[in-house]
DNA sequence: CATGATCATCGATATTTTCGATTGAGATGG
DNA sequence: CCATCTCAATCGAAAATATCGATGATCATG
């Protein structure tokens, strides 16, 4: 008997309301008043309640309609989300979008660009998954995701890089460490230490800029190599805008190796040349990249 | 282009993803293959996106299908409540109620039967009004409440009263008032002190429990009424759920009066008898009466 | 390779929606 | 009080839309 609302007929009878009339109504929807009133006949037909009180000269809602048309309402606006949706992805928004990050970069930049994107309404659902090293890598290819942001990566045809701002790397202990103190430290000074290191989190070979010592010890993230850092276990690596409050504090001190104590790198954001990105990737990686994508491989 | 998207084409859509294939979902839906294809086709266009994929042997949800989808099936959902609010209109339930109540009652006898109703998902918008002593009556007609909750009302043929529960009345002090340790206590007594009272909140006469003496305090509730108390302004009558706890306590004091230091009355839950209940508030009423509503006048 | 299932397509039919005109009832203004 | 206007229901005809039933192309399966 009573049966699932037409989205046409609430639609009227919102006219309806709203305009104060069918004949107004009708003429807001560009038809005849007796259309107008066939659908919303047919609405109180559909869900089996009179909606309009008819009694008067004009119509007027009855408490049931009041409270129906103000569900109606409600369902008017999800469908016109859903039509806006649709609309977006007619568009070429993409709907859905995987970026792998190297966790050595910094999170803040891209969460500006993710806010950003929120800010325009992108109806895409952004996945963002954090790795390390080679790792990044490795959950591109087995997610299939559409973009990585790496510090290095091998590279392939079907792939396509574009730089990002430069980040500065800097060799660090605690200023209770014995490095900390010596003036020039030689390969030598460092092998008797314990070098500490994020893992490779797909649990391949190691960085480049490691020193092989016999010592290594492995955190999960920067984070945790931060805090073994400040408690002395070790020297290591760090990017520098994670230090720069602890070596201005004086917590971290910047060992001084004579094979230089710095070091930086271009961070690449990658994706796939094959299949191009969407609106919204474009978008992201304009963000990142800081202007638009110029069109060249790796 | 881009229009809202037809329930019947989301619903046909859903049935398809569903039961996988056209023919199945077909047969779910009573219609025959073509029918279904040419819904599907329709949403396609309405919303300008490729909903599924066809390029298999099986149609598969594109990605923007999933998302979509997604969207419409809260869509639909959203459709059946509101069909589902229609049949409970439909069948007897009314869209609004309003209800007095009188600030003596215990208002947790009230809020138990309403938790009652929401667990019975009645689709009543239901508003609870707290006035005191004539106040009540008054707010009942002034906002043309559908029941009222009262200690005493002014009887009129048109208005239908069920008993509830007695309410017991006990008159309090202080401990440290000095009517706590007389032994007993005369109007003459009682007239040396301060009676505490809740006003009237229509600002009409006072209720006949009231000892008529030179000082009387007027609160604004009964919450007030026993913090006045408590603080020793003065003795009066408070409904005994509300100060047992005190009184055990040894806290508040019952005082000891010659005429009589207890009452009981019984509220009566009233309502028009010409503009009969809906179901609602039929429920409200066996709730609160504790059983089905006999039909006799007040 | 035969068979069966899946889905698109198409003409015919059935149903729904709209149109346009009319009617009766209430408001409006002289 | 009456002419006139607006409002909304009603109705037959016309238009638009949805469904049916049959066909054909494609793919999977044994």
């Amino acid at each position: 008997m009573i049966m699932r609302p037409d989205l046409d007929a609430i639609n009227a009878l919102d006219a309806v309301v709203r305009h104060g009339g069918f004949a107004r109504a009708a003429a807001a929807l560009n038809r005849v008043q007796s259309a107008v009133s066939y659908q919303v006949e047919k609405l109180e037909a559909q869900l089996g309640v009179a909606l309009l009180d008819r009694s008067g000269y004009r119509v007027r809602l009855t408490p049931e309609g009041e409270a129906l048309l103000a569900e109606g309402r409600r369902l008017l606006g999800q469908a016109d989300r859903m039509a806006s949706m649709a609309r977006q992805f007619a568009g070429g928004w993409e709907p859905r979008l995987t970026m792998i990050l190297d966790g050595i970069l910094p999170l803040e930049t891209t969460l500006r660009a993710l806010r950003t994107l929120a800010e325009e309404k992108v109806p895409t659902r952004i996945q963002l998954k954090v790795e390390y090293l080679s790792g990044v890598q490795s959950r591109f290819e087995k997610d299939g995701a559409d973009i990585m942001v790496v510090k290095d990566y091998e590279g392939r045809p079907d792939l396509e890089a574009h730089p990002l701002r430069e980040v500065e790397c800097v060799l660090c202990v605690s200023r209770r460490h014995p490095l900390a103190d010596r003036p020039r430290v030689t390969p030598r000074d460092l092998h008797e230490h314990v070098e500490l290191s994020v893992q490779d989190s797909s649990g391949r070979g190691d960085d480049e800029h490691m020193f092989g010592g016999d010592r290594v010890f492995y955190l999960d993230g920067f984070i945790a190599k931060k805090q073994a850092l400040r408690m002395g276990l070790g020297f290591g690596w760090m990017p520098r805008y994670l230090v720069n409050r602890e070596l201005h504090a004086g917590t971290l001190r910047e060992v001084r190796y004579a094979g230089g104590s710095r070091y930086r790198f271009t961070p690449l954001l990658v994706h796939r040349a094959t299949a191009p990105l969407g609106r919204t990737g474009r978008r992201l990686a304009e963000l990142l990249v800081g202007g638009p994508l110029a069109d060249h491989g790796a």
